[in-house]
DNA sequence: CTTAATTTTCAGAAATTTCTGAAAATTGTA
DNA sequence: TACAATTTTCAGAAATTTCTGAAAATTAAG
């Protein structure tokens, strides 16, 4: 497993910026490799490569796998698990973004749902009731919209992107169709 | 500062999210609470009711200062620095947002972009630049609707949060102009 | 069943991040 | 200016996360 000087500056970078993306440096690496790289690859070859430990590439595709990022196929007369990255770029992007948006949002929207169930006893739980609220209808506006997002097709996609700075021009739209109506 | 059982529970929880959202656990209660506390407070009240050091309590003021999430404050007759929380929600959250658009997006594309300038040398390469390319399109889409949606002004998130599901109905709209007319 | 190839596990090592607290620096007042 | 109140800094301690590598477990072939 020889990368060129391309493959490794986007392995290396993905790596680094991996702790931002929910997963640590190796995990990051490994995970990059695998998307660049068109053939599927060992354990042995990733660990080659990165220069990793044998056990350390083991719990990473673990956990590659747990997030259903990468799949298992098999070389015939080769006992070796060989591993792609599964899906297209957009089916890879969706699915970390669907796990982000589980372990960012959703444990925070289930928390503040229960806050709010209880009686404010004064005044000044009176006032944190009113900031959590705002918190709650924020963030689970966050939430629905990146729900919506993460279902989008492929297809969706690609009329997003031909809009060009898309939100914008769908939120003028709104708005002209809201004018054309009546009253208020 | 005695934190009800209420403010305990969101501060806590805030605190371990705070490194899901890009902030070590202490400086994620102390956001929270100065978010769900209407008076300002200061530094010392943040040491005591977090039970933290006063050294920690100072860096990580200064680290909501820099991500302009908090405010300085005087109260007259008092030495002391008194602090709260900048702006609405909306404005917090945009904020962070934003901030997080920067940190996770923006060094990513800015490799991509130099790694598309240079020429592939073989087959494999060429392939490397195809996926390159794929994940540079995608985060770039993705960018530029981080960058739209965080320029929302209030008044257009409530216009959002109007339409429910938000981006599905914004969709159908959009296929509906499309096609002809809307007529819902 | 036996053996060899392969993968997984996990205790402890290494690396990284966060926190403390005392000393240094800064600030406001007299 | 002198001084006391307050904040900041930062070296080292503590906590947490990640990684290694040898041993255990699993798997497939003969």
């Amino acid at each position: 497993m020889k990368l060129s000087s391309q493959a490794q500056a986007f392995v290396l970078h993905f790596g680094e910026m991996g702790s931002r993306w929910g997963f640590n440096r190796t995990v990051g690496q490994m995970f990059a490799l695998l998307t660049i790289h068109n053939k599927p690859v060992n354990a042995d070859q990733l660990a080659e490569a990165l220069k990793i430990s044998r056990g350390n590439v083991s719990m990473g595709l673990k956990e590659l796998q747990a997030w259903r990022l990468i799949e298992l196929h098999h070389q015939p007369g080769d006992r070796k698990d060989y591993f792609t990255a599964s899906g297209s770029i957009w089916d890879l992007a969706r699915t970390v973004f669907e796990e982000r948006r589980k372990r960012e949002l959703d444990p925070t929207l289930t928390l503040l749902r229960q806050l709010l169930l209880t009686e404010p006893r004064d005044e000044q739980e009176t006032e944190a009731q009113k900031k959590i609220q705002e918190v709650y209808s924020l963030l689970e506006m966050l939430d629905q919209f990146a729900n919506t997002l993460s279902k989008l097709e492929h297809k969706d996609l690609a009329k997003l992107m031909k809009l060009g700075s898309g939100l914008n021009k769908l939120l003028d739209l709104k708005a002209g169709a809201k004018a054309k109506k009546p009253g208020k």
